[in-house]
DNA sequence: TACTAGTATATAGTATTACAGAGTAGTCGT
DNA sequence: ACGACTACTCTGTAATACTATATACTAGTA
């Protein structure tokens, strides 16, 4: 799918957010959730921006591990903020999913 | 709902799209449907960057008209790239949607 | 007349966010 | 030594919604 950007912004960190919270995982592993569930275009930079965001707001803790195949891995568990963080988003997501079902579905009241 | 900026990126210039090929109206009109809708913190500013921005785009036609309750009204119609626009919206749309229930229901595959 | 409220368009400036593009490092196989 | 893959980092840019404000027209009312 092409030239989603704009429509991903304020979902993709919440994508983010849901992968860590199935288990602790890294930027470039996250990256590639992404790209498997569809989101072919995001590349490591943006997931980059997102986790550093999400350290920033401290909603994920950080635990450096070696790899046997490259550098070492920065792995993220979700903290207390950010499971609350998470179910935030999906009722902000749930919202304008409904909304936009009735948007598409509802009788427009015109004026005079 | 507060603070659902971020997610509106990209989604309300398609509600905009939208209502606009129910038939025509007016900016101050679209807020108000938008506001009815639930998108309640929307600003006649914010819609008038997104008409401006379809103006540009040649997404819709224009035709000012006098208003018995305040100044002139500028009605909006779609061309026929707005009602293709309108499409690849929805497009876009579902197709997230649909990755969104996929990343909240699967089965994440672990790597070594 | 003066004031207020509701209607309606317009615009400058700001914050947030995803992305492009590049760089740096570590491990492994040849 | 070299390339391929893994993995994190960083700078800058474009797009978009929002804040805040200004302007203008009509109607009601004191």
């Amino acid at each position: 799918m092409e030239n989603i950007t704009e429509m991903l912004k304020g979902v993709l960190e919440g994508c983010v957010l849901e992968i860590i919270s199935r288990g602790e995982t890294y930027g470039y592993e996250i990256t590639q959730h992404l790209r498997e569930l569809g989101f072919t275009d995001v590349v490591e930079g943006t997931v980059y921006t997102i986790t550093i965001r999400l350290e920033k707001n401290n909603l994920v803790d950080i635990e450096k591990k070696k790899s046997t195949v490259g550098p070492p891995r920065k792995f993220y568990t979700l903290t207390e903020a950010g499971r609350e963080q998470l179910e935030v988003f999906w009722t902000k997501w749930d919202f304008i999913t409904s909304k936009m079902v009735e948007l598409k579905t509802m009788e427009i009241k015109r004026r005079g």
